[in-house]
RNA sequence: GCCGCCAUCGUCUAGUGGUCUAGGACAUCGGGUUCUCAUCCCGAAAAUCACGGGUUCGAGUCCCGUUGGCGGCACCA
């Protein structure tokens, strides 16, 4: 029977998580739950030249949204450096190792091969020996390369899995001489594929938003994004496509990942996010809604307060895909709207005929009977319609307009109810003088 | 250049030698519902399974080669 599973994510605080090196960290931590094992955080920081302050907070900010949660202490390396300094002095020692200008350099060997069956694909990797060269694992800073503290580190927490990108496949071969010189038991080693570009290349900053955080900021759900991620190399046995974190865990297993990389396709991501946001509770969605507002606005955030909230939420809850989509969908309920001729003419052709059309509207609106009812409101205007050689499309996007300046909104009755009637008549007379002013 | 990984519709993928004249999802296009936009429903187009050789009665599925993509070859991780 295996050992506990230990496994772990370690990141260096090099800059915001990217999406593809937390779809790495998610798929150790379906690996780890599924296994009733552990999922540690370190955080591997020793390079101070390439450090970015922020990126621990980034780090800690990303798994907690997504739902990551750790299980240990977070491990930093740059706190252990007279481990790491220790363990090369024993290989200098032992003549495993040599100084040469400040650094230590480790004696690879040279005849014979190295090789490992990689979890994912089941498959096993080889490389003859001579194409490893001796490389450094002490620096002339005293400061561990990867290569030795990520060995010693993986030794110390105990961990029985490595999981990472497929760009280190390359140096493993140095990682298991270094546990054989240190007389340790090998981990198992998995190779996850990268995440690459719309332009097959690799995901980097100049495709515009790829960080865990922006995508946040973006108005994604943590459920959609995570359920969009795993499925970029993985398909559950059940062949479900939308499913929730421990339905993940439930039938995560290492073995199922696809060896080919994915290309990110974010208009999948977006539908998926669409999905999640139609099948969320109404308050759940506000609360969702509102934090988000408050988050880019910075905490001054005026409308929408909680009770418009109420109301407007079913209405645009299939109409949005993202969170930031409430924005310009609704703005136009708390903010004046600005008019154009040409977004009119776009309903009714003639400039005199939407004067006159809209100012016999406000007539009727005038004399409608307060509180107005929204089957009132629309059998009042399908009939002036009618009699105005008016589609019922052609009348309501002409009101559409007047209340909004725009030419896709909520629905029209809704939308005045939530306005309600003395604005609604307000907005409706401005167009009008827009109109009349423009005209003249 | 050397070494390694990879290769099914535009994209994510199903497929583990015969049931594949290749299935699903997103995107696209067309239609229906409808006050706009969406949602929802129906339908279409889209992959000679990168190419070439084998093995086999039979290959998308196994083997070899080629091509292409990606990665590594730092006192970065």
């Amino acid at each position: 029977m295996a050992e506990e599973v230990r496994v772990r994510y370690a990141p260096s605080p090099t800059g915001n998580p990217h999406v593809g090196n937390m779809r790495t960290a998610l798929f150790t931590y379906l690996f780890a739950k599924h296994n009733r094992g552990k999922f540690l955080l370190r955080i591997e920081d020793t390079d101070k030249k390439r450090e970015v302050e922020e990126s621990y907070s980034a780090i800690y900010d990303s798994l907690k949204w997504l739902g990551l949660s750790w299980d240990e202490k977070v491990i930093l390396q740059s706190e252990r450096l007279d481990i790491y300094k220790e363990h090369a002095l024993q290989l200098l020692n032992s003549d495993k190792a040599y100084q040469q200008e400040e650094a230590i350099f480790f004696k690879t060997k040279k005849e014979g091969s190295t090789s490992w069956i990689d979890l994912v694909g089941n498959k096993s990797i080889k490389f003859e020996n001579r194409q490893v060269e001796d490389f450094v694992i002490l620096k002339s800073d005293e400061y561990p390369t990867y290569h030795l503290a990520s060995v010693v580190d993986d030794h110390l927490m105990n961990i029985s899995h490595v999981t990472r990108g497929e760009d280190w496949i390359s140096s493993t071969p140095k990682h298991i001489m270094l546990y054989e010189s240190f007389g340790w038991d090998i981990p198992q080693f998995a190779h996850s594929p990268n995440i690459l570009a719309t332009d097959r290349s690799k995901l980097s900053k100049r495709h515009g938003s790829i960080g865990v955080l922006d995508y946040k900021r973006d108005g994604f759900l943590p459920e959609a994004l995570i359920n969009f991620l795993v499925l970029l190399g993985w398909t559950p046995p059940s062949g479900k496509e939308i499913l929730t974190l421990s339905e993940m865990i439930e039938e995560f297993d290492l073995k199922d990942l696809n060896t080919a990389p994915a290309i990110f396709d974010v208009r999948k991501l977006e539908w998926m996010n669409g999905e999640y946001i139609r099948k969320t509770q109404n308050s759940k969605l506000k609360t969702q809604i509102l934090e988000y507002l408050k988050d880019i606005s910075q905490g001054k955030l005026e409308h929408p307060a909680d009770e418009e909230l109420d109301k407007v939420i079913p209405l645009v809850k299939e109409r949005i895909k993202k969170l930031s989509d409430f924005i310009p969908l609704t703005d136009f309920l708390w903010e004046k709207p600005e008019y154009e001729q040409e977004v009119f003419e776009k309903v009714v052709k003639k400039r005199l005929d939407i004067v006159k059309l809209l100012k016999e509207m406000l007539e009727v609106m005038e004399k409608m009977e307060k509180p107005w009812k929204a089957d009132m409101f629309e059998k009042t205007f399908r009939q002036f319609g009618e009699s105005h050689g008016l589609s019922a499309t052609q009348t309501f996007q002409l009101i559409r307009v007047a209340i909004s300046g725009q030419l896709v909104s909520p629905p029209l009755f809704e939308s005045v109810k939530i306005l309600g009637e003395e604005e609604t008549l307000k907005r409706a007379n401005e167009a009008l003088a827009y109109l009349e002013k423009s005209s003249s």
